[in-house]
Parts: C-alpha cells; structure tokens; sequence
DNA sequence: CAATAAGCGAGACGGTACGTCGTGTCTTCTT
DNA sequence: AAGAAGACACGACGTACCGTCTCGCTTATTG
C-alpha cells in the first residue's frame, strides 16, 4: 500500500519507464527512519499527540527536520502516513467465524473487553482521532475514520454473512460495522474501557436490527 | 450545573458557616470574560481549537494571563469549562414527538442532514473532540463525550418511549442513542456530512433493534 | 539619624505636642522587620540586588505587599532606608591614629587588603553601587556615595589631620578622602581585590599631594 | 577589538585549517544589528538600564529573542558587547597637550565641567556602571571599569608625560589616572555634576602628588 | 569523467506561544 | 485606619517549536 508523501501532490511520472529524476533520489532510509521515529514516540514512549513535535521526530530520526517539510506538510501527515505504511497500527482481535454471526460477534466483543482494552490501545486511538480532528482538510482527505478505526476484521466478517445471505435484506454491513465500532471507539477515547453490560448490549441491539427476523437474536 | 474551575478539586467549606477566606475573593467577572472570550473565538471567529492561544483569550477577555493560569490547568480546561458552563455548545435539532418513535426519529435526521449539516456545527464536533483527544487525563475525567456530543434531545426521546413500554424490553435507550449519535459523530469528525443512504440505514438498522417485534419497522 | 521613610515627604507634625494622627498608627514593628528582612537577603544570603524582589521581602518579613508600597516607593527605596536605619552597612576597618598620617594611612590599607577583602564587602559594595545606580532621581536625593560608601572613619581621620594642621594649607579633607576611597571602591566593583602595588602606590601618590612640602613623604 | 559574544568561552579554532562548522554560520548581520539596537535604546532613546529589556532590543533589532540567547547570556551581556564592540561609548574630551601637564589637565577638568557634564553622558555612566554592578560575575570578568569608564585620553596624556620624564618616579600613571578620574565619575553616578571647586582641588592634590618636588604646581 | 542537480544532516534564523515571576494596585477580612 | 492575605491587569522572562534558510557533504544522472 505504498502511498506518496509528496506535498506537491506528486502525479506519478506517466511515463511508463519512471524516468528517473536528476540529482540524488529521495533516501528511502530517510523515509522510514521518520515515520518509525514517530511511530515509537506516540506507541513506545507514550507521549501525547500534541507533545509530539517534528523537531523530537527528526532528533529520534537521527534525520535533518529539512528533510521532513520537505515531504510531510506538518506533523499530522507523518502520523497518517506511519499509519498508512503500518508502523503505527490499531490491531483488534481477530473475529472469528463459526458460522454463527451472533455467537463470533458476542465472542469477539467478549475477548475485545477482556484483552484490548490495553493503555496503549486506547491511547492510540486517541492518537489517531487527534490527527484526524486537528488535520487539515487535506490531510483528512488521503485518511477515513472508517478506514483507519473500524476494525477490517468485523467489516469482513459482516460482508462475508451478507454473501451467505445471513444479514437481513438491505442492510449495509458498513453501517453495521459502525454502528457497533464507533460508539465504541468514543467510549474508549473519552472514557476509556467501557462497561461490559453496555457493550453486550450494543451488540445485541444492532444485531438483533441486523439479522432477518427469523434468527432469534 | 456549576463547576468548579478550581486546580485543586473544589475542596467544598464543609464548615456550614462557609466562613469567606481571607485577600481578595475570586472575581466572578474575569471568570466569565474567560469563559466567554474561549468559547467566542472557537464560535463566533471560527478559530481551531490548536489556532486558540492562552494569550489570545486572555487579551479578549481583558484579564492578565496570570488569570487564567491561576484557576485552569491549559486551555483545553478552559474549553471544557466554557462548555460545561454552556458558553460552548452543541445544538441539536430537537427530536419530535409524535408518538411514533420511528417517525419522529427519521423525521429528526432528516432534519439533521437538511439543516444542521452547516460547517459550524461539523467544526465545532471537531473542536470538541479534539479537546477531549489531545487534554490530560485530568481533562478527561471531567468530561464524557456522551455527555457532551450526543443530542440530550434524542435520548431523552428515547427515555419517554421506553417509560411508554414503546422500547423492547431489556434495551438501554442510551445505548440506543449512542449507536445512531456516535456513528453520525464521528462521520461528521471525518469526513463531514454523510452520505444520506448511509445514515438513513442506521436508523433504520438501529430501531428495528431496538423496537419491540411486533412493531413493523 | 533617624529617616522618615515617607512616600509624601511626610512634613512633621508642626504642631508642638505632635498631636497623633485618626487611625491605628504605623507598626515599628512591621518597619523594622521590612528593613532587617531586606538585609538579610542580601548580607546573609547574599542574594544579588536584582534577584532581591519585594515580594520576597514581604514574605522573609511577615508583611503584606501592600504594607511595603505604602511606605517605600520600590525596592531600592527599602534597601536605602536599610543602609541609613544600619541594618546594611559597609563596615571598614578602623583608621589608626598614631599623629603620623602618612604611617596611618598606609597602616589601615594594608588592612583594608589583608582583612577586609571579603566576598561579603565586596558584594556588599555592589549592592550599594546597584542601589544607588538603578535608583530614580528621587532616590538619589536621598543618598550621598559620599556619605555611605565612603569610609566615614577615614573621613575623620583627615578633618582632625586637618585642625592639627597636619595637611597643607587649602587641601580639602573631603577631597582626599575621595581621591583614595573612591578608586579603591570602583576597583572592588568591577574586579575585586585591587593589586596591593596598585593601592600603596595610591596612598603615596595621594597623601605626597595631601601633606605638606616640607612632610618627606 | 575583536570579541567572541560567545557563551562558550570563544574556544578558538587551534586547527591551522579553521574548517568551518557544519549548519548555517552565525549572521554577522544579526550580531551587529542587536548591538546598534541596545546602544540607540540606551543611547538615543534614553532608557534606563532596567527599562531595557532583551524583547525591545530584539523588537528594534528585528531579530528573534532566541536570537539573542543563544549568544548572550543576558542583557547585561549584550550591552557589555556593545560597548566592547564600541557601539556605546563614553566619549570624555580630549586632553590637550601643550607640554605643560598641570596646566593641560586643569583645562581638561574645565571642559569637562563645561560642556562634557550633559544629561547623556551621566546617564551613560550609570547605564555602565549599572551594568557592572548588577552583572554576574561572569559578566564582570569580560569588563574592567578601569578600561571603560576611564578615560583612556587622559590615561594615554600622563603615560606621554612619564616618558618625558614629567612624573614623578615611582609614580604610576595608571594610579594617577584613577585617582583623578574614579571621585569624579562616582560623583557623576550619585550626585550629577560635582562642584567646581571639589574638582579643581582634586586635580591641584592629586597633580601636586604626581609631579616632582621641583615643579611648582 | 567532469559538470550539474538535488537530497542530506546540521544548525542558525525570525517568529509565536508557552508557563512563570514580579510589579504595583485593589479588595476583602482582621486587629 | 493600618495590617496580612491574596487576586487582579500588566508585562518581561527564558524556553520550546515552528517553518524557513543557508552551510558543506553526498549521491545520482547527464553531457
């Protein structure tokens, strides 16, 4: 998922053969010595999103901080790029598929409660709803919350029980996905580990608006 | 709904008398001239919440900045406080009531995607969540962003239908109103405005959840 | 020498039975303790004159803010009236009197060297020098360097010098005093400890223009 | 009169070569213009010493604050380099030399009591010595008041008279010059201009002691 | 192979804002 | 009325970063 960090917006060379620039090529160590920086300073040291500063990034780099502006428009872009080059990564636990939407779902949510809820975790997904609520709005264009928070596991496991025709007739598994993905995410970013109770209780009532009338939810 | 803006937590006189402390007391003035000015220029003069400066509230408030310091933690306090003292709010359609929950409900968003969808409100969504996702845990502790983005309006629709026996047993109308609000929320944080499939699908999703069976949702 | 320490000039009560004025009257006690709290912060502390705050004055001396600026005009105002109430003062050695002057002299800048070079005086010297330099116009009417920096003992020594008819005819004793004490001051100011060659040949230089022709200096 | 404003002790480059550093080289621009900006402020705009402050000189410099402190340590450092630099000078007038010294000197005094005893120039003298006395020690050992406040003509006038055989031997015409200039400038610091008949004496003693027996001063 | 470009680490630059400290004034209760 | 306490508006302090700008050095392509 290579993604162009380039300020100017960049536009591929069109010519089929990349014809090289002249001067000295962009360091591809520079690069990723950058946004591993950044990575570790929001994941390993735990420092807040606005104590993150570039001058700190090019310093942990070991990176002259001319050599970030000239590719990253300001702090929040390295951030959504180490994102989006997977240096910095909400991991979720697996959704497991048992052929029993319901069942995998409550499970999933059970080990989310029981095992997520880790410091860094949340943190990260403060992390990362701070990049997106001061970002520019160029910056929010090359990044969706949905891309980025929602958890790709449950999404996938919705739109796979929508083929087997387990969802009930034109309902969207992306709304699905939110609907039980963002309201917990802003549990998380406001106060942390949710209840247990509210949680099974989300779950149960946006499946039981999910699956046909038939399944006995 | 006072609140101490107190740094060091309130502390309450116990002693009944509430004997006055000693020097000049707080002045009640300065204290709503910040609050004021903090909320004008993240409403009125559609600032972002990281443009806001300690140093440009105090100059608009007409208060030294020492002022603030003295009772405020940053900035990020001061906004809270200007929200919770409601200098600072958001304002959601109000959610009809027509006896038909899933009515009034689509009614409202409607409404919602119509009208409110304005760039004030989408900037403001941001200038709060960003207050809550960069502040100290201090911060958070004193604010819950279901407290303070979800539409009072709509839960408290939604606490009258349940006490009318109009919700299926066992479903949390808050739970419910977080699974509309929240999704819509942070939609708004990301991307602006929503689709309008999208977000009809939710409620739709959402009610047939949460209303009893027989209802014909 | 009593000093009204009065931002107005006070003006003393004409009338002959010094009628007391309405009002709880001015606590000595608060006065002297405003005084000694000042020089203890810059003799026992030895804290430089502008790290010396009045703030840190009031509070050394268990004293309202205000009840300082009530009566002092700043700090510099505080630090003289020390000097002049003798809670501050440059203390030097004692000038001998033998009946030879020449031998008198050199006999007390040889202690002078040896003993009174101390850290304490020397800072002291700047203090005063800071106080004097710093201080606004208003001040200065109050405060002679004459009169403070000077060796009032030496001073002495010559005016007996002088009714003995011990120094040629039309030389003032003020004069001399200053060509010998003002030197040595401005020296401890700006580097210290003078060289001893550099001060006995001050004295010889001095005193050859101060004592008669017939005096084989 | 090259100086390093350098906070680091200069530490000359001892390698033949002086290979320059590596990053931008200090703005000779820059050092200039924060010099020539305290000397007008001091000089021109008649501020006192602590009404200076290193904001305005940075504000008429049009140079960052950091500016400043990355090479000056405070603003005492800066004026001292300005006066090292000899943007801020004591400007005394000349002594003449008609071959008769007594006579030369006394014209200077009468000069300097005529027409040097300017609003300007005593206000300079206590911005120097205010300088001096309030610097830290640091500060004091880059500044020697002897080679500033002094007036080095006047200096210079007594070491052509020494090699002339005019003094008296043994006498120091650095002695000689302190003892006349030193009463005068503290005079200059606490009281203004001096009385005319304090300074003639002081110049009939001090000369009558410098010069030998045989010369009838 | 030299010339030419452009990227690189380093670090100084003009600025803005920070959070602290001190000033001198004011306002309260206490003595 | 004066005193101790302490909040107030103001403004300078010295620091931290911002985003820009030279420097000398390195690494490519191109003539």
């Amino acid at each position: 998922m290579a993604v162009m960090g380039d300020k100017s917006g960049s536009g591929s060379c069109v010519a089929g053969v990349a014809r090289r620039k002249r001067g000295r090529p962009r360091s591809e160590a520079s690069r990723v010595a950058v946004l591993k920086a950044a990575a570790e300073l929001l994941d390993v040291d735990q420092i807040s999103f606005d104590a993150l500063t570039v001058e700190r990034i090019a310093s942990r780099a070991k990176v002259g901080k001319q050599t970030i502006y000239r590719w990253w428009p300001n702090k929040a872009g390295v951030v959504l790029d180490a994102i989006i080059d997977d240096h910095l990564s909400l991991t979720f636990p697996p959704v497991p598929d048992s052929g029993d939407l319901a069942a995998d779902v409550r499970s999933w949510m059970e080990t989310m409660l029981d095992e997520a809820m880790t410091e860094e975790l949340i943190s990260m997904v403060r992390h990362l709803v701070a990049a997106i609520a001061m970002g520019s709005a160029e910056v929010q264009a090359r990044l969706r919350v949905s891309e980025l928070c929602e958890n790709p596991q449950l999404r996938a496991r919705f739109l796979v029980e929508e083929s087997r025709g387990g969802l009930r007739p034109g309902v969207d598994p992306m709304v699905v996905t939110s609907a039980i993905m963002d309201p917990l995410l802003l549990r998380m970013l406001a106060i942390g580990a949710p209840e247990p109770e509210w949680a099974h209780d989300l779950v149960d009532t946006v499946l039981r608006g999910a699956l046909p009338a038939t399944s006995g939810v």
